[in-house]
DNA sequence: CTGTTAGCGCATTCAA
DNA sequence: TTGAATGCGCTAACAG
């Protein structure tokens, strides 16, 4: 029983001799070569079943052959954030349907110095990269554009011009937002924002100051919290601003786990929302639209930024010679829930 | 301008050429090996780092050399339930502290016959696979099984006694709930549960069958309802039960997610929680807890989960050919917050 | 129609 | 301490 190989792997080679045939024969009947018998062909593939050999997808050595491996990373801050997880799993689907696989790299860059993590990416192993959760300084961004490997960033973009970005709309969607709270009546406007470092959390502050300032008024930067974009940050920022000497009677988020937090804290503490206080979130994730909740929100398709991101990178990749650059902003829209309403009367 | 190549790849040729050395002397030095001259080795690394050049991490031809890639394949069936997302979180920490990168394949097996996706998983190009959301049918299990590879179920467990499983103590966690529910003087509890082909719906069942016999009890088949572990299902689910001719008092749901859409609708129709109906969900995901839910269920120790299941993976891959067939179970416990209470009383 | 040869980038012999 | 040669599994170029 010398040839019980200790070697796991099922090769063509393997399978060339079941059938009797070269390697080379094997490797062109599987890729249907066309220069090849109907009866060779037949039998390799009852061969291949047989011994279970791997067909279809590339594995390293063909990855070792063409430089490409079908594998796309795929980099996001945490999953804790329903509106990535929502993001991941469109982009997964798209990925996948155009046969590359997604290698998940979560990162928080808690250390931006600290590249390590990226190393494993840096080794090129993959086809390309697709980043979610850029900071603007993000160090890994511009190591990672500095070589020549496919690059595209989702919902977050950086001041760089030569990558390619696919955002949303931020700045019109929080102008909407705060007109929307300006009809209303509301005139002492909170907010409570993610990190300042995200083009996210600066996009939509900027589309807040715009609406107000169309109105004549700009934010009171004592009603101005900054911070991560978590349900911590609002529950806690909410409860700073309620106790401050300038309660504001309406709050605009960075997005909708934050306006969670508000919500959850306002219940908590008896701040009727939204008689009392308005409350508007960023996303629309699906929480947002349950009936418990019935968060006023600015809804941006996360479907179709999955879909264009992975568009887009599956055209660099495929012509990685183009001059990159370009950017994709998706549209927005209001979506007027249960959060908002006319502010309480003075009386 | 000749040499001008158009690899865009960095090899260790191209530094061996640099420094005026064999390749494999630059294998050597990188590697660490002791028998390279401390200059050697020095000019060596000078030049990696110059030319970019990727070190620490395997690339394509080690792989191919090892046969490892250090990549490990985990499947789950979605992303829209957090404590997938919270797993795959804590999952991922761990691989990458080991080294290893996280292949994500998100497949629902809405076809459970339909291998396709797996068929890049099955390529065996990764080190080991993790399942998440196996159901006790899956094809893809055994299929793996059946292959050489190293693999690992989490939360759900399969038939097949010779495959590792790290899972929580579903059926005592149930029994825990239900007594805690006959305690507080229920008798009719309904029942909407997962998929009734996964090991967790089936345990959880069972266990709750078990506190009910202890009481002389037995569920009423009128008020079991299988369905997917999702919040439309908990929001259709109570909603039958409530309006059927056996309104149950209590609920205890397959899973937190379930759970929440009870409370959903309950609070959308105007069912008090937990006035008029007890809520019980299983997990203990964040939103859980958040002030404005506080549902009462019982605890699974998510990241110590993912920690065991990690190191089972890392454990199997350093060791093939130990027997396998190791079942870890979890201890839970129940987290006794604000939507259960005694049952209104009759009159 | 099919076999032979070579090479992708690296680590690992064996020599020197 | 280093270099030359070899092979991991596959595909592509070249023969036949």
């Amino acid at each position: 029983m010398k040839q019980t190989a200790r070697r796991l792997r099922v090769t063509s080679r393997d399978v060339a001799r079941e059938v009797g045939v070269s390697q080379p024969t094997v490797s062109r009947a599987l890729a249907g070569d066309q220069a090849i018998s109907q009866e060779t062909r037949q039998r390799v593939f009852a061969a291949a079943e047989r011994l279970n050999y791997a067909t279809k997808y590339p594995n390293l050595s063909k990855g070792l052959m063409h430089q490409k491996t079908r594998m796309i990373g795929v980099v996001v801050a945490a999953l804790t954030n329903s509106y990535y997880t929502l993001l991941l799993d469109r982009l997964h689907h798209e990925l996948a349907a155009a046969g590359y696989s997604m290698i998940l790299m979560i990162d928080e860059y808690e250390n931006p110095k600290d590249l390590s993590k990226l190393q494993m990416l840096l080794d090129k192993t993959l086809d390309g990269i697709l980043f979610t959760t850029a900071t603007e300084d993000s160090a890994a961004v511009r190591v990672l554009h500095a070589q020549a490997i496919p690059l595209v960033l989702a919902v977050r973009s950086v001041p760089i011009k030569e990558i390619d970005v696919v955002e949303s709309d931020n700045v019109m969607g929080a102008k909407e937002a705060i007109l929307h709270l300006l009809e209303l009546g509301h005139r002492r406007i909170g907010f409570i924002l993610g990190p300042n470092n995200t083009s996210t959390s600066l996009q939509r502050f900027e589309g807040a100051i715009a609406a107000l300032a169309e109105n004549g008024l700009e934010p009171d930067s004592k009603l101005c919290v900054w911070g991560p974009y978590s349900h911590e940050s609002g529950y806690s920022g909410v409860l700073r601003l309620w106790n401050s000497d300038q309660r504001p009677t309406a709050i605009f988020c960075g997005n909708d786990v934050i306006a969670l937090g508000v919500v959850d804290a306002a219940r908590k503490h008896g701040i009727e929302v939204p008689q009392k206080l308005s409350v508007v979130g960023f996303d629309d994730i699906p929480i947002a639209g349950w009936s418990a909740i019935q968060l006023t929100t600015v809804r941006v398709g996360i479907g179709e930024l999955a879909l264009i991101a992975a568009r887009r990178m599956l055209e660099r990749i495929q012509s990685p010679h183009e001059p990159s650059g370009r950017r994709d902003v998706l549209p927005t829209s209001l979506i007027r829930r249960a959060t908002t309403a006319p502010p309480p009367s003075p009386g």
